[in-house]
DNA sequence: TTTTAGCAATCTCTGAAGAAGAGTGCTAAT
DNA sequence: ATTAGCACTCTTCTTCAGAGATTGCTAAAA
């Protein structure tokens, strides 16, 4: 970490402070005006210049004013800037919102309407990444025959989250030629049933994705043709990074940005956010880790994000963690942002915990 | 239906041609050395004044060339348009992805890659909505209990779709304080079951959210608190036009037409496609009506929609039926995208009737 | 009667030129 | 170390004129 004598931190500030506000370079003397009437424009124009040689300002003219850069966003977010708290209001009004969102028990709609929360306040984009089932521990797996050919499978996992899938048994009825006959008689099974919890039980769904195949290994005894397909099929029954687990809201906020009068840049941007996978793998990166994360333009690995920032958190349901998070342009209200995500994060944890979900 | 000389309606179709490629008014000699060389540029201008009089044409100002208004469009896809049918290499393309689509059984993921490919072929916005399940004709209902206090309730209606819920019975647990105890037996549910069969059984499910009430009464003897329960909230059991049957993609394309150079106006369309209610309300005035239909800028009943053509056709599963469309500025290629709605249409029906999905 | 050539009139678009304004960098004084 | 002063640079806005496109009208031609 670089150091700046207090005085390059003052302005520093100052200059970003004045940045967000107007999305424009800043001169020195609106600099004065604003925050340091003690000094004159010229005293801060040297400083200026300092902070521009080391990299933390850009000017994008001669005769213009300066502008941060990724790195100056940084050493403000890291140093300089005071978080403002939410008022005990805003709080309220999250909280009582957020409530009402998990009412209904339904992960996905909650997730969706966070995310339009997150959007409407900030003014930018809201996004929500589901718990990553995939690490959840298997708690307890049901087949309920559902008709002939077709098995409800319900996975619970530890947190008390609940995940349902139909699949299809379509074994060939070779034997039986055009009668309609039950392919898996309901003994089965429940036989069956019982001996995947016993083998399954306790392990993440990933692990089981990785090693059914040797642990329903000699088996075969009961319904073979069931375990073979559940081993066959593993992959897709125990698959949960869908796109649809990713919620993006709030696209019109961010068009209306200056920084993106350029359309062949929103354009981009907007094309990126329907990738969904990489909106995924962007947010993964972030996942887990603890508290509030801000990324900083080209900090992000994708170069369509490279003119905004990345504000995330990660909440949890028991053992699950997903992640919320906010993008918007480098210019941005990272002192309130930082404190809203913090706070939306730790809401969604307590109510998921407080509310089972299905 | 106004009648227009066959002049008419030559130099019309040849003007909302070149409209629709090049996004600008069309001089009179653009369309002599287009489509018209037999005829000088004067006497098309002669019939272009008559045509604009009639309101088929529109001049942004004196000395610019003419648009065609809506009603010039309307009048160009009822009578003049020949439709461009789908090459039988597209045609095999569609078939390709859609089965590739409707392989997992996977509506939502179908109808959203659904989406996402008219949205790619049209390089406008692609819509899905649905199939509306609250006209689906109950076959089956099954209640599942999970846990103490939690039942999965299955809902399977004719067409063989199959949704489910799961319902949370939350009677305070006076009686038996702080002991868990399963609140609905596994016989009660059993019983209750089969009697929810017998009076809801051949009833749609809008219906039956409309009349749960007098058809479960005098069937106190079993399970009352399940009865109330299901009477209470039936319309939350029943419900199924959440916002999540709604599959918008392609918001890319248009941003980059030329007609949404104006940001206010684009954002103003992107809000409206964000409120999901509105675009499902939007949708559901052309759902069931035969074949495909072209509504026609000022002939939408949304202001947001008014400088935007929809194209949608209705499919169908069993007794069920959805809309697949196409939205995009009023200039579009309409002889084409009627025709990719048509094949789009017929492919979804005949797929998932021969699919049934999850 | 219908079509066309010719032409003035209208409007947009583009680029040049100039003036105004904002802001800097440098120098010399404080 | 700070500041006042000032020349210099660059953007932005306005104006203006010319080029280009296209029309509407009139009168001639078919």
């Amino acid at each position: 970490m670089e150091t700046l004598s207090q005085r390059e931190r003052d302005v520093l500030q100052s200059l970003i402070q004045i940045h967000i506000a107007t999305a424009a370079p800043v001169s020195s003397r609106a600099i004065c005006k604003k925050y340091l009437s003690e000094l004159s424009p010229a005293t801060v124009r040297n400083t200026m210049m300092d902070l521009e040689e080391r990299g933390f300002l850009d000017q994008p003219h001669t005769s213009a004013g300066r502008e941060p850069t990724d790195k100056g966003y940084r050493y403000y977010v890291d140093s300089l800037m005071k978080k403002e708290a939410l008022s005990s209001e805003e709080k309220r009004l999250l909280r009582r919102r957020f409530r009402s969102y998990f009412k209904d028990r339904d992960a996905e709609y909650a997730f969706n309407e966070i995310s339009r929360t997150i959007a409407q306040l900030s003014h930018q984009l809201g996004v929500v990444l589901s718990p990553r089932f995939e690490e959840g521990i298997l708690q307890k797996l049901e087949l309920i025959p559902l008709n002939r050919s077709r098995v409800l499978v319900i996975i619970t996992v530890t947190s008390g989250l609940v995940k349902t899938i139909t699949v299809e048994i379509d074994r060939p009825s070779r034997s039986s030629t055009g009668r309609r006959k039950v392919l898996i008689s309901r003994k089965k099974l429940r036989e069956a049933c019982q001996l995947f919890n016993e083998r399954l039980a306790g392990l993440s769904i990933k692990e089981i994705r990785r090693s059914i195949q040797q642990r329903l290994r000699y088996s075969t005894q009961t319904a073979p043709e069931l375990f073979s397909f559940f081993i066959k099929q593993a992959n897709s029954i125990f698959r949960f990074d869908s796109p649809r687990d990713l919620f993006v809201e709030g696209r019109t906020n961010i068009m209306l940005q200056p920084e993106f009068r350029d359309r062949q840049r929103l354009a981009e941007l907007m094309e990126f956010l329907d990738e969904q996978d990489r909106v995924i793998s962007l947010l993964n990166q972030q996942a887990g880790k603890q508290g509030v994360v801000v990324t900083i333009g080209s900090e992000n690995a994708f170069s369509q994000m490279q003119v905004c920032s990345l504000v995330t958190s990660s909440y949890n349901i028991g053992d699950l963690s997903g992640t919320v998070g906010m993008i918007g342009p480098t210019r941005m209200r990272y002192s309130k942002y930082v404190s809203l995500l913090e706070y939306t994060a730790k809401l969604m944890s307590e109510l998921l915990s407080e509310t089972p979900l299905t």
